[in-house]
RNA sequence: GGGGGUGUAGCUCAGGGGUAGAGCAACGGCCUUUUAAGCCGCAGGUCGAAGGUUCGAUUCCUUCCACCCUCACCA
């Protein structure tokens, strides 16, 4: 028999033994008076007023002390609290469930608050009750406090397993739960700042006919009852610009998006973005909307405006650094691109030693040799602006420079965290915009846009003055959170199926 | 997809061509204010999977699987 198989029997005999008892081990529900962050908090009245508190949670620590007396950690969402039962407190039937209880069960526990000999508030337990027996093993992280600092030993740190088993590793690791909690923050604030402004929150297709609004290879599906071919959204430009062709003023939407392409530390398969976009403004407006919004998020959910990443630091305080794509990477390379032949630009790619494919455009290779050369030395809140209109196709020509466009993308701490323009809304300018793409799209970029018919049409009818933005809220969470993977910050990260041996048996 | 690394008990990790080791958890004792509790005892493993070399492989070799790092493409 395996050893896990052994320690799960013991259990299913304990759980016999509570039915035995009498005692539902799945119990219905429990009143709490009060969360243990609460009892700490509040400890001197609770304790001065004798009355009994009641909390519920998993059980963490079991440090017996003779066979009628003992001490647990129950852990609930906002912390731990030590639990001490004695047998005389709590009668002998009481305490023959608290002898059957293992580290990860769900207690219900009544009782008063006092402080040990050493000082730890603590609970002396009244009446218990089971909530939920567990069947398997916690990893069993310690944890010791030095100098008001937590030290922890064994700490279950299998990355591997911590993302296939997320709800173990949000028992046994607290700090992963601060990230979940700080990125909902993020959301919340970022949804408060934009409807604060008017701005409507609204849902599109995740399914669509045709995919757009953004260069990236799509993951494909089929619906059986209509015979067709849809596409996971890898954007919702399209669809947000259509309500703003609508009449609504402002429009955003948190939405998953799909882009069937490589994994690694900075991208997932399914990842969240925020787009927004604005009638009657320009790409100046968005940059001034952004850097406020940033800096509002980061003071509501971290208090301050330094954002600290894997040994840097930035400082969200406006305003913040503009800079042209062109002058970025002659800052840094010493090359000026503008108004360089295709040929030139290649020739200086390879000086570079940046790799490209010759069949791209102009505007990608310059692209390129950017997020090879520049990108990462981003540190400070940046906003990169004036692309090439080639990989731009869905941004409005610059004022004055026809091979450039009103965009600009964000980068902060090394990488890009938004991308926004003055969106274009003249329909014949975008029909050659579409056909353009396809162009590429046959020469071979497989991320080449394509034409969707329905959007002109949408154009046609008439898109106010706008402008739209993208915000990537994983790495963006990676930045709140000094998370170094985009992993640490998706609850359920994408992971290969493990083949499946046995089922194990009840 | 290329290169590098890892995979040993439920968890964290040692080890190493000749019947597998520790700590925590579990189980049995002792202890009615302990806290990484302590002390005594006991159990737990097809050493990621499959092949090969060998008298003998968990260890060496090959292939495969998963994860991590890195490069390439992308947000």
């Amino acid at each position: 028999m395996e050893a896990i198989q052994q320690l799960r029997n013991i259990r299913l005999e304990k759980l016999r033994k509570l039915k035995e008892l009498g005692i539902n081990p799945y119990s219905y529900n429990f009143d709490r008076s009060h969360l243990t962050r609460e009892i700490v908090e509040n400890f001197s009245s609770l304790e001065k007023n004798e009355k009994q508190v009641s909390v519920a949670g998993r059980i963490m620590a079991i440090r017996e002390s003779g066979k009628k007396a003992a001490f647990a950690d129950l852990q609930d969402s906002s912390g731990k609290i030590q639990i001490y039962f004695r047998m005389d407190k709590l009668g002998e039937k009481k305490y023959e469930i608290f002898k059957l209880a293992d580290i990860g069960d769900i207690f219900g526990i009544k009782g008063v608050v006092f402080k040990t000999r050493t000082g730890e508030i603590t609970i002396f337990a009244e009446d218990i009750e089971i909530l939920a027996k567990t069947l398997r093993p916690l990893p069993v992280v310690k944890e010791k406090k030095v100098d008001g600092k937590s030290v922890f030993y064994d700490q279950f740190s299998d990355t591997d397993l911590r993302y296939r088993m997320r709800y173990v590793d949000l028992i046994v690791n607290p700090a992963v739960k601060n990230v979940f909690i700080k990125r909902s923050k993020i959301i919340e604030s970022m949804r408060k700042f934009l409807t604060d402004r008017g701005y409507l929150e609204v849902e599109t297709p995740i399914l669509q006919p045709i995919y757009g609004g953004a260069s990236a290879r799509p993951f494909v599906t089929y619906h059986n009852a209509l015979d067709m071919k849809l596409y996971l959204r890898i954007a919702n430009e399209l669809y947000l610009k259509r309500l703003i062709v609508g009449g609504f003023d402002g429009v955003f939407e948190f939405s998953k998006d799909f882009r069937n392409e490589g994994m690694d530390r900075m991208h997932n398969p399914e990842f969240t973005q925020m787009e927004l976009y604005i009638a009657y403004h320009d790409y100046e407006f968005m940059m001034k909307l952004v850097e406020e919004m940033m800096y509002r998020i980061a003071i509501e959910v971290n208090n301050s405006p330094i954002l600290k990443f894997q040994g840097m630091e930035a400082d969200l305080t406006p305003p913040w650094k503009r800079i042209s794509l062109y002058d970025a990477i002659k800052d840094e390379t010493g090359y000026e691109l503008m108004n360089k032949t295709k040929e030139e630009i290649i020739e200086i790619s390879e000086k570079l030693d940046v790799s490209i494919e010759k069949f791209w455009a102009k505007g990608k290779i310059v692209e390129e040799i950017f997020s090879e050369c520049v990108e990462h030395k981003i540190i400070q809140p940046t906003f990169i602006t004036d692309f090439p209109i080639e990989i731009s196709p869905l941004a409005k020509k610059k004022r004055g420079n026809p091979q450039l466009t009103e965009r600009f993308e964000q980068y902060i701490l090394g990488k890009e965290v938004a991308n926004a323009f003055s969106e274009l809304n003249d329909p014949i300018d975008q029909k050659e915009r579409f056909l353009d793409q396809m162009e590429q799209l046959k020469a071979g970029d497989e991320e080449a846009q394509v034409l969707d018919e329905d959007y002109i049409m949408a154009l046609e009818y008439g898109l106010p003055p706008t402008t739209g933005i993208g915000i990537g809220i994983d790495r963006l969470t990676m930045l709140f959170t000094d998370s170094p993977s985009i992993r640490d910050v998706i609850l359920f990260p994408h992971m290969r199926p493990i083949k499946k041996e046995t089922d194990d048996q009840l």
